[in-house]
DNA sequence: GTCTATATGGCGATAGAC
DNA sequence: GTCTATCGCCATATAGAC
């Protein structure tokens, strides 16, 4: 689109749109970085819009309230912090390349996202109906999930495993590190970042190695 | 002590003393219940003075701020979670039985203390300088900890384990479901409370197992 | 030591100009 | 849409009577 002094131009909603669409989006990654590391409680709506280079006001005038914003940021944060396992039992792998591709990927997103465990845990704590959505979206069907992984399982000449169990102490494993980084940093390494880190990345392959010793028959 | 009417009476010191330790108790036991169910950010004074069945104002008569008030609580709280490791390692049992000894009574603890693992992720991650303490009076020296662990290990016929790995496996399998306990329950057993608590008590077994079975060799 | 009343400050939220 | 200024509440903390 051109105007008279051949200046190219948009129209005015499509202006507006963008313009809203920026600031939007930088109060969205403003409060996702604040409220992953604070949570809902030690977050400020005043930390938020400085990370965002905008004022309190607003972060009102786009979204009503903190908690609503809190909600916009947690909806996201939750539907990614909830792999399809399905999703990985449809393959044609063997049982092991599942389990494996599974906690690869899982540790990988922790490694990426390190505060997603400690936000999730305090916010599902804190308000536990906020659990709701996701099991409505996410996890339809949670009986049906773990029978299909308990058929998955009895295809194998492996220990009789309970599902749940099994699947609790992967996300246990691979979780913790984590959510306890503190105190593992400190207690067991110093202090030491680097030899923290070091761990976290031998980690994959010893949870990996860990859950496969505990299932496999001699 | 016996007055003129020759009833027994307590020096007034004493008498003091015994009240005020009364109080002091009972601030301790309601702040102990408040925070460790809300963490510092969650918690109110107000909801501790009614738990203690006091008012405000005594509380920063007794501790000068909610901060130190949370502090006392920390930190007992924090001595009574870290399990003297060394303890267990002492004994002349064979290392399946020390391990299952140690698993038995942290899991023992936890369901006794539900919001334990939560109470202590939390703070350690809202400021991780209050394990400074701990590491200093409990765990003096984290590297020879797992010298003799390490070296307990060698002396048994099993695949080769980094002891701090092997910890952390320990302490993640026992504490996560705790710690996700509305993720366990709703996502898992349909927000089946009994389902849950079953859930928990076969947990020892499972871990101890576990455990056994990823460092066993054939 | 314990209480009531109040000061003080911080934070979420709104009003209103531009 | 964005800003400055301000309201109103709530929570910690203190003053002062008893």
């Amino acid at each position: 689109m051109v105007n008279k002094f051949n200046q190219t131009v948009k129209p005015t909603r499509l202006i507006m749109k963008e313009i809203k669409d920026k600031t939007e989006d930088k109060i969205l990654d403003a409060a996702h970085e604040v409220f992953l590391r604070k949570g809902m409680d030690g977050a400020r709506m005043q930390e938020i819009a400085d990370e965002a280079g905008i004022n309190k006001a607003l972060l009102h005038y786009y979204f009503r309230s903190k908690e609503k914003l809190f909600e916009a940021i947690f909806a996201t944060v939750l539907k990614k912090a909830f792999p399809n396992i399905l999703k990985f039992l449809a393959s044609d792998l063997t049982l092991e390349q599942k389990v494996d591709l599974f906690i690869e990927s899982y540790i990988d997103l922790l490694q990426k996202n390190p505060y997603l465990p400690m936000f999730i845990l305090k916010e599902i704590n804190r308000n536990p109906e906020s659990l709701a959505d996701i099991i409505r979206s996410k996890v339809e069907d949670p009986e049906q999930l773990f029978e299909t992984i308990g058929n998955e399982l009895r295809k194998n000449d492996i220990f009789e495993v309970d599902p749940r169990h099994l699947l609790v102490n992967i996300i246990a494993l691979s979780v913790f590190p984590f959510a306890a980084r503190p105190l593992v940093q400190q207690v067991m390494f110093g202090n030491d970042k680097k030899a923290y880190q070091q761990f976290l990345s031998e980690r994959k392959q010893v949870v990996k190695q860990f859950i496969h010793r505990s299932i496999s028959k001699p």
